[in-house]
DNA sequence: TTTTTCACCGATAGTACTATCGGTGAAACT
DNA sequence: AGTTTCACCGATAGTACTATCGGTGAAAAA
């Protein structure tokens, strides 16, 4: 090893880094109640107290850590988007699904810390969680109208919503089976995305 | 108020049945985190050491909530699926989707409980809230396999799964939608599910 | 009536955690 | 060089909870 001589700001960074990175494998292996000022010192090598330094308070630990993973997921989003533009066309549709796809394996952690904070209402996380799908939600809904699907009362509106929640939520569910290994193949959970979709997308067609 | 002269153990199971619904409340308002043996003794009017009186420890009241969530689905279920019977054949199709629908709107706090938990590594229900995912899942895929579709191969089988799992997160999520007020009309929320599941349906015709 | 049982109580030991404090030594200024 | 800064440390006060214990009075058994 090449003896590195850190600064003093250098060395504190790396230091809150290595918080961060054990507070991601802490929240993700023993949920939000596992997660102490203990045990993300402890695995990040420096004394419970030195956490404080780093700190306010466990709380803004969990800010940061939720901060943090709406940053990368959507970093991730946007790096795997880019494959999408160099496809042919006639890819772009399957694109459209295997992109979320890839982007949750990549970063699966994040995901289900996400998953699980939405529902626990003791969670400081909570509000965050509800807020990036409401906001997913909301992005998808808006692909689909400038698809051309219709837009116009209330109702179309509310149907758009539901078919991109719909959408969101099978993403959600094929990405978590595959990562559990029951479905190992990516393409054949686009494939089952792919056919869902056509059915929810036929029922927006108006007439 | 009737004086009701208890008997010892009449007044014994009362209290434990206090407690258990003191126990879904605050599971139900404040997550796992939330529940504590004193939290739910003073809300059932006893003090905290009497909770053990009734249970072990703080975990055996959390298997005792598990095991009643889900004979309680279990029971609603049961009961709404016997309505299905009594509707005619047309309506058979949009049934398979109200009833689970209904069940989950029914008791939408048991509901929630088990959503949090299967992505909680340190609740004690997640055993049990996965294994009633799985046998869900199961239980939608054998009657897919009734109603026709090939189950030859074990990709076939796969693919069944896979549908009957979207089929099941289509669910959840409409229903939370509905609960939250997003999805105010529920025929209009098995229109989406029809749509939905024809789609993937039409994947598994064989050819 | 007398005795036993037991659901409940208050008190408390034990545990696990949060957050603060004064001290220390090396890096960073002067 | 001397001085200051500050990331880190160990110790500890404070908090919240779990689980146990001996005591009490009313119900149940004798």
């Amino acid at each position: 090893m090449a003896g590195t001589p850190l600064s003093r700001s250098e060395a504190k960074e790396l230091t809150r880094r290595r918080l961060i990175r054990a507070g991601f494998a802490i929240l993700d292996a023993e949920g939000e109640a596992g997660l102490t000022t203990g045990k993300v010192a402890k695995a990040a090598g420096i004394a419970q107290s030195s956490f404080y330094v780093h700190f306010k308070d466990r709380h803004e630990l969990l800010r940061a850590l939720g901060d943090q993973a709406g940053e990368r997921l959507r970093a991730t989003m946007r790096e795997v988007r880019l494959k999408a533009h160099t496809a042919g066309d006639a890819e772009r549709h399957r694109d459209a699904f295997r992109i979320p796809l890839e982007a949750i394996c990549r970063h699966p952690e994040l995901f289900r810390i996400g998953l699980r904070a939405r529902h626990d209402p003791s969670s400081p996380l909570q509000d965050f969680a509800v807020q990036t799908v409401a906001a997913y939600r909301a992005h998808l809904a808006a692909d689909l109208a400038a698809m051309g699907f219709p837009t116009g009362t209330e109702g179309d509106r509310r149907r758009l919503e539901m078919v991109a929640d719909g959408i969101n939520a099978l993403t959600t569910t094929m990405a978590l089976g595959h990562l559990e290994g029951r479905y190992p193949d990516l393409e054949e959970v686009v494939d089952v995305l792919v056919a869902f979709s056509k059915g929810s997308l036929r029922l927006l067609i108006p007439g």
